[in-house]
DNA sequence: CTGAAAGCGCTTACAG
DNA sequence: CTGAAAGCGCTTACAG
């Protein structure tokens, strides 16, 4: 285990200044093409690596990029949502991509992320990734601000949050998916996930579910609106409130495929057929949703095209370029549950 | 956005020198205690951190482990191995909890990771995870060995291996499953996996299933072993194949789970009832699983206890402590898909 | 195109 | 218990 190799080193074997092997190694075109190409080769040799510490702290930048990944903290603390271990994953290959390391995180609401990272100069940008209620976070987004740290949220955009956000059309899904079920003449609905501030998804695809009943002259009673947190056990409970009233819909929107599952299994066990008594439809498309009986029709919400847009736009504002606010749209996954889907031999 | 702030400026503030700054920033009982509480204070009036990049350097030590995650080149370029997701989400708990940063990087067999992290001083050691055929990256093993760069292995002990490794007993979870399936009376085998030296984590699986059934005096006839790459369609696929050939056995033993989510279609296809008619299990107890009809009584490995492991194992490593490959037990998930779980009903 | 020198912000012997 | 000083390994004006 012999000491790591140096820039005086290399300097030292080329015969050059340290300077000129440091130019030479970031490629610069001030140094003469055969000076660069042997102090290359001899770094190669050497099997030399700039070190990031001393190159960071010369230069006041990380290459690095911090995610801080808020977890739910009523669920279990062993899994991770499927949903943003997926946007995590399309978030390490943005950044790789884009030449950036990729400091990953898992925070709760009571401790100091909010300053640990950009600050302490190990990442020069940070991606607030978590479900929630922002509302909680809202003066912690708001020192993050003052303290001009680079950040980008990933959620609804919402005009009393500082920071710019990323995010999935959550209304625009739960009016299509609502729509779809309208197209296929189902008359009575009802919805199962949590409606109110502290959930601004949620909340966001019950309006759409809401309006587009509206807009086809049906008027949604809020009896027929059950809360759940995303949970299995929540749409569960829900589904078996709904049998045990008498009160079945024809079709059932779930505010997530958690949820929905919960759901379907309530159906099964009452043996209530999907979707011939009963059409259900989730959110999300977590892997699950392809390969449950029948399989589930959901949205979806794009985690590969929503990580390069957090990781771009987080590095625009690095850049000190113009940044907005995005929404991507939802995507409708049409399936069987919602009984228009392909044959139900597949 | 105001400059940061440095040790210097809380030392001028506070009255003192820039070291005793220092020291009781880092809680040093060298320093007064009433000095270290003012100078703590001012610290955190002013926001202050101690910039990483600068105390990295100065250490030497980067309190930062990498973790390079390998990916089946041919699975899809969207989707992570959700069991690698999975234990992506410990690793991160396990090394917050001890108090070190994790960058995540994905890699590709050809690329230069052997060198990148600890070399270029941003990581203190190397987590590597990833299927696969590790004879492939042997030499790039023995080089991180030679260079003294500190690394821990998910997989099965191999003594041609340079390096310690994690891994989770694929003989005796393959083992167990069978024995279990043998005890319910089942009497003809197919094992759909690849089983071959590339894929070291199925073929002692395989191996498991084969001496199950030879210790009770069943042999495997080869003909009944069918190649798979980890995907859902090989499943299918293989599926088919028997039924086509009118060899369907009276259970099928999958090397993942996701293999058995294209064999349960496949069977669901042609009618075939499971488990009445043939029994399935599976390997990796990934989410999918609990939530098929029927639900699939599948192998765990206990990722949470192994991103622990990878942790402490690694930490030991680079503080010089003596350090060994250890080996998790499988555990049998019994659901219905084997014909021995609970009622079917649930 | 190249070199000598300053300095990024810390930590830690060394001396008192 | 405290301070003055060296130095971690780079990058980048500055001067030639």
């Amino acid at each position: 285990m012999k000491d790591k190799a140096t820039s005086f080193d290399i300097a030292h074997i080329a015969g050059v200044s340290q300077s000129t092997v440091s130019r030479a190694l970031s490629d610069s075109p001030l140094v003469n093409k055969q000076t660069r190409e042997k102090i290359q080769r001899i770094a190669r040799d050497l099997n030399y690596k700039v070190d990031k510490n001393a190159s960071n702290l010369r230069k006041q930048k990380s290459n690095t990029i911090a995610l801080l990944l808020f977890e739910d903290p009523t669920s279990d603390d062993s899994m991770i949502n499927p949903f943003f271990l997926s946007m995590l994953g399309s978030i390490t290959r943005a950044c790789a991509n884009a030449g950036y390391d990729l400091l990953v995180s898992f925070q709760n609401l009571e401790s100091d992320w909010h300053a640990e990272y950009e600050d302490s100069n190990k990442a020069d940008g940070i991606i607030l990734l978590g479900y929630g209620d922002y509302l909680d976070y809202r003066t912690k987004l708001t020192q993050l601000e003052e303290q001009g740290t680079h950040f980008v949220r990933w959620g609804a955009h919402d005009s009393e949050h500082p920071g710019v956000s990323i995010g999935c059309d959550n209304y625009q899904g739960g009016y299509d998916i609502t729509r779809h079920l309208l197209d296929n003449g189902h008359k009575h609905y009802a919805f199962v996930g949590d409606a109110g501030s502290h959930a601004p998804e949620f909340m966001a695809r019950y309006l759409g579910f809401v309006d587009a009943l509206s807009a086809h002259g049906i008027t949604h009673d809020s009896d027929n609106q059950y809360n759940a947190i995303s949970t299995e056990d929540d749409g569960f409970t829900a589904a078996q409130a709904m049998i045990n009233d008498a009160r079945l819909p024809d079709a059932i929107v779930c505010a997530s495929d958690l949820i929905a599952m919960g759901v379907l299994r309530a159906l099964r066990h009452a043996n209530i057929m999907v979707p011939d008594d009963v059409a259900v439809v989730g959110y999300d498309n977590i892997t699950v949703s392809a390969y449950t009986t029948p399989s589930l029709t959901t949205v979806q919400q794009n985690t590969r095209r929503a990580g390069e847009l957090l990781v771009d736009t987080l590095l625009k504002a690095i850049n000190s370029e113009p940044v907005e606010d995005f929404l991507m749209p939802a995507e409708l996954v049409i399936r069987q549950s919602c009984g228009a889907g392909p044959a139900s031999s597949d």
